[in-house]
DNA sequence: CGGTGTATGTTTAGGTCTAAATTTAGATCT
DNA sequence: AGATCTAAATTTAGACCTAAACATACACCG
């Protein structure tokens, strides 16, 4: 009996070009061209963020809170931002943005101050604590990062992404 | 009083290139060389991520049990897989996987065939409904996505991302 | 001067993922 | 045969996210 006619055991890695041939058999007729760009940025965007949890959970900290102080931080003085321009710079709903600083807060790396101004609006400032913290993780984050991308000129391919990121961009704002 | 000295309102688009420099003057001596490819690629995979997202709700379907069903289908005949097979196409822990079979096995997407073989193996077959879910989905999607990429030149870009998914690949793996 | 509008922030329901603990079915050794 | 080993699968605990419902505060207008 051929009982191996389905690989159930043995991995095998299918690259980009494996799954647009695949397509191409299976539904003959189907646009395939988007397949080799958009299938390796997703891989890397997975290979890089679990590299980065990975690295992070070691240090007691999860990304999403680097993340919301990391933006605090680069502001620059007074490290202060509201929930809603931390949703638009961090790229998450207003609502993830309410339970991020709820989480930082009690972990003192963030204060919220009193709602102000015309729509209700709520400060968020880092503390020193988090100051320091972010400091810390930053530096070694970039250096991870650095190293894992490696050395090579990636000049062209971040002037290809850009503007990709450009077109992408524009047709799917509603 | 400077009670606008920082961003409360308004929100300002910002780009990877402002992130490199913010963290140049934040702190110096850091590499920030990484940050330009690294952060578009970030952003595109969530704004397609999110695209596909959004156009799956509409059809009552999630992201994760289309991923699951479209392996299958486009692994061919017999449409089964193993859940350590599923696992390393998918990118997801075998956990994941068995809670996505789980679902789709409730919905009548995929059935679990009984455990089979040296280290006891689950095969994952694909229903008929299944099979014809995924096809009237992947077509739409594919075209979707070659619409919002767009109709340029994308060989050197691909070229570029495939040669750094491999060198970031061969550099994450443990 | 009180209703209506509008933008913000918070809460909640539902769904996903990972990591770790647990279960399970053959293989192997004595 | 029985104990032990091993790899796969499942379960569970803990975190996170989005979308939608809800709460809030001020501006504006009739």
């Amino acid at each position: 009996m051929d009982d191996d006619a389905y690989p159930l055991g043995q991995s095998a890695t299918v690259g980009a070009d494996d799954i647009a041939a695949a397509w191409r058999r299976e539904l003959p007729g189907v646009p395939t061209h988007s397949i080799p760009v958009v299938t390796p940025i997703w891989r890397l965007a997975k290979l890089l963020a679990d590299d980065r949890r990975r690295f992070l959970a070691d240090q007691g900290v999860d990304a999403a809170t680097l993340d919301l102080i990391s933006t605090l931080r680069r502001a620059g003085e007074p490290y202060t931002l509201s929930t809603r321009e931390l949703a638009a710079r961090c790229l998450v709903s207003a609502g993830a943005i309410s339970q991020r600083v709820a989480r930082a807060e009690k972990d003192g790396l963030v204060t919220r101050g009193p709602a102000r101004g015309r729509p209700k609006t709520v400060p968020v400032t880092l503390t020193a604590e988090g100051h320091g913290l972010t400091d810390r993780l930053v530096g070694e984050l970039l250096r991870r990062e650095a190293e894992l991308i490696g050395d090579g000129d990636h000049e062209t391919l971040a002037a290809g992404l850009r503007e990709l990121l450009a077109a992408v961009g524009a047709r799917t704002a509603q």
